[in-house]
DNA sequence: CAGAATCGACAGTTTCCTTGACTATTTTAG
DNA sequence: CTAAAATAGTCAAGGAAACTGTCGATTCTG
């Protein structure tokens, strides 16, 4: 039980820690993206994108990637359309869905934040080396289950 | 050039794991509070604890701490309140401020917190092991500035 | 094929944060 | 030492982004 205490104690700095280092991480890919030009995206709209990169989705698949409402979706994806970073047209399969998928402006954000977030990490593996950053983030695959990818709690 | 190509693909996957492991942590910590029986709390609140902790703080600094404007930062402090963890006192030696203090609840509150907070990590050091934990947090610490510790976006 | 489930939209509400204006106090400058 | 500027906190109004509830249209299920 001593050497429970003693384990707990050096524990107890990792959840500020992954706390801190994912604002912080997320306030420099959403700084990022905005120096390159798309101005108005907001987390949120990135993890629609993730969602949206490989084929489309329809908007109740956007608002379960996120853990919004369907309405709160559809709300994301109009203000999408309208800064014109996704296209929606009537789903192949089915009538009552709409399918959102990126145009090539959406591709370029998506693009944009991939470079962003590099360019935050690549800073870290010149601190810690390539191999610990690598390290770093088999560990957390390993502990971080991948749920939802909310923007928030 | 074609080696920083390569490194870059090792790096690209870090950013998504540290972001969703930090919601999955908080997701937890947030559950966790919940089921020691604190209900209502958000996690907006459990980072103005932090600030708290130590011995208390004006409104004005609970603001900075979580980057909102003094009136939200009034409005939260009105809330914990009303819930019992916090007490407000006339500030010693300023007249126009107020001294935001934890009661034995907030105090209980923060505790439950760091409780729910080692339950998740402790089970990752299962996964892991305690050594490595503890090297996750080590690089964390080196490469996360702790600015604000924001909610956020 | 009839009932249940699902897709998305409209309307109204809530929560949380903002800006702007204000008083009271403290700090700074002349 | 006082007049001006800065700071602490509040009130009021408003907005952004989520929520619930309801609905028509379509698809799935038994």
């Amino acid at each position: 039980m001593k050497q429970q205490a003693v384990d707990d104690r050096r524990l107890l700095a990792l959840p500020a820690l992954l706390l801190g280092g994912a604002g912080t991480l997320m306030q420099a890919i959403h700084e990022g993206v905005e120096q390159r030009g798309f101005t108005g995206v907001r987390p949120a709209h990135g993890f629609a994108f993730v969602r949206l990169a490989p084929d489309g989705a329809s908007i109740a698949e956007v608002a379960e990637h996120l853990g919004v409402t369907k309405q709160a979706a559809s709300q994301l994806v109009e203000e999408l359309l309208r800064r014109g970073y996704v296209r929606v047209e009537p789903h192949p399969r089915d009538a009552r869905a709409k399918l959102v998928t990126l145009t090539e402006r959406g591709w370029a954000c998506t693009r944009a934040a991939d470079e962003a977030a590099l360019e935050a990490v690549r800073a870290w593996a010149g601190e810690l080396g390539v191999d610990r950053v690598e390290e770093l983030a088999a560990d957390l695959a390993r502990v971080a289950r991948p749920g939802r990818l909310r923007p928030l709690w």
